[in-house]
DNA sequence: CGAATATTTCTGTAAAAACAGAAATTAATG
DNA sequence: CATTAATTTCTGTTTTTACAGAAATATTCG
């Protein structure tokens, strides 16, 4: 597939803000393509289109995949895998946090847990102490607000925070998941 | 400095988490001493305390203070720099936000508009230009949120959002912005 | 102003991550 | 069940990033 002008460079940035928040810039350039192309590609489709080796979207698809960004769908009288993404960028978004969360952040709250429960904190300085337990409710408090917030619609959150009359009628109309 | 060895795990973990969310391990580790060391420090004792090159620790401070997270103070009879940070977490987080969202955000939104305000997008698949526009909206609305919710204290804002009552009195009790 | 101390910038090296291509494995079809 | 197609895993290379140590610069003090 030939990429027009306005689609590969969304793709290329999209990889390089991949880049900097710790993904994969191939990873992210492919969950890129299936969200503009919007339909079902096929793992050599996806390799030629970017220009990447197809072992490189084998393993990145996988990494998506692990991610519930990526699903797997057969057509029929076609034997290759299809893989395409949703195209609601909430539910991306609320999928993002959610594999964040799951694979970053649990695990320092069971570290910082850790720490709490080890007789070792005793020897530390008591400001240390303090500043450890207020980092752990800290987090915590950011994940129980994060839970509460992607439950949400936004339009709901919006109007919960008072936002809706500040934002100009651009930024509603056309909205992804009214 | 000799870390206790709560402290040097937690600032190994903080170095870690750094990694994954694209920020220098060094940089993530210095910052996590100075905020639990809680007090002013000078580049040697940092650079010794982590076992990292003194001019490591240069590069690191710059960018540390290019966040705002970290700034330089003196002490009477000293006329070596100092280094601290702030022990709020919340204070911390808020600077962290800003600081994505001045490089990462708000370029990408430039990029978006472009695209938008870009003849060659005519070109694009309707499906596609549509994807970008509510890409564009989505993101728009990200940074509204987080301005409103930056602007509050945690309390107010878990309040809003009615988590109060589901959060144990632990969560609660020694909170750093009370 | 010159010596001493502190700090930053520069440069080459080392470590880590990303990746292509080959080889191996798995699945489908006749 | 053999052949072909599709996919995954593995291995070596390339690219990128992080970093130490040296050199250069700046600052402070007598």
């Amino acid at each position: 597939m030939e990429l027009k002008p306005i689609s590969e460079r969304f793709i290329l940035h999209w990889g390089e803000m991949g880049s900097r928040w710790g993904v994969n810039r191939t990873v992210a350039q492919i969950h890129a393509l299936l969200y503009l192309a919007g339909r079902p590609m096929e793992a050599e489709e996806i390799a030629s289109t970017l220009g990447v080796a197809r072992s490189n979207v084998s393993t990145s698809i996988k990494e998506l995949q692990s991610w519930k960004l990526v699903r797997t769908v057969h057509l029929k009288g076609d034997r290759r895998d299809h893989f395409e993404t949703s195209t609601d960028v909430w539910e991306l978004f609320k999928l993002i946090v959610e594999g964040r969360r799951q694979r970053e952040i649990d695990p320092t709250i069971a570290v910082l847990n850790g720490f709490l429960s080890n007789p070792d904190l005793a020897a530390e300085d008591e400001g240390a102490q303090q500043r450890i337990r207020e980092t752990l409710e800290f987090i915590q408090i950011l994940t129980t607000w994060s839970d509460e917030m992607l439950r949400l619609k936004p339009e709901t959150l919006m109007k919960m925070l008072g936002i809706g009359a500040k934002l100009s009628q651009t930024f509603r109309k056309g909205s992804s998941s009214e």
